[in-house]
DNA sequence: TTATATACGATAAATTTTGTCGTATATAAT
DNA sequence: ATTATATACGACAAAATTTATCGTATATAA
């Protein structure tokens, strides 16, 4: 339980793959799918969200690839994890609110409780520790 | 993501519905089932367990049903999940090492990091919080 | 012009989660 | 004793989510 996805794993190997090279160089998508096993094309997908998401920076054609753009130790964990996967939390109940036991349910406020602390614990990560 | 499973959500449900009764008073899984909109046979096996695991005590035949018979302060949530869903962890890898990346994986003690600060922390908060 | 890289929507496969079925056992009430 | 109602639990099925692939388009260095 309370397992991150393949995606968000995938993002943080490849982040931390080039973190480990001098900025200037590009990194593609095949050299870390090789280099980790990861399936290439699902890779690829997911440094182009990061790519959208201002984190890294994609060169396009041969020779191209990826380099990290953006300042990690900015970007708190809770962010990247929302950046990549939407609303963080361990109900859904936290964010929208279709919920049909709502009138009945009696764990809400204790849940949301829990929530914060989880939220704040990943506010206070930043991509930086993770990747370094 | 990060989301608890509904069996864990239900358990609690249960609980804190049971809490709020006189503690001499036995609870049917019929009776949560109904006042909360939960499939009943589900919720009947997530009590079964947790009277398995000695949380709750459950007394058979007609008029049985359930109470707490554990003190829920001494239960952290830590304890109580990985009861109901077993070892908890962001990556399968902290527990168990039959992943193939294991040798050029690069974030392994990073991800243990973020393990270890998400197990304290629901260490530290016991069920009793979420169910009063 | 070719080869190789990113970009991305659509779809498929696999896995996990969630829910149901069927049957057995316990026990209070009649 | 019989009946009704509760827990106990393995096996199975449905649904949802996650993970992976396909096909096609675009960019650009050689």
């Amino acid at each position: 339980m309370l397992n991150i996805t393949r995606k968000v794993e995938y993002a943080l190997i490849a982040l931390r793959h080039m973190q480990s090279k001098n900025n200037t160089d590009l990194t593609s998508a095949k050299e870390i799918a090789t280099k980790y096993g990861i399936p290439q094309q699902l890779l690829a997908k997911t440094l182009q969200q990061m790519a959208r998401d201002g984190i890294i920076k994609a060169v396009q054609g041969p020779a191209g690839g990826y380099k990290i753009a953006a300042n990690l130790k900015s970007i708190s964990l809770k962010d990247f994890f929302e950046k990549l996967e939407g609303p963080l939390g361990m109900m859904d109940c936290y964010f929208d609110s279709e919920c049909l036991q709502i009138t009945n349910c009696n764990i809400r406020i204790p849940i949301q409780r829990i929530n914060d602390n989880m939220r704040s614990m990943f506010s206070k990560m930043t991509l930086q520790e993770i990747t370094q």
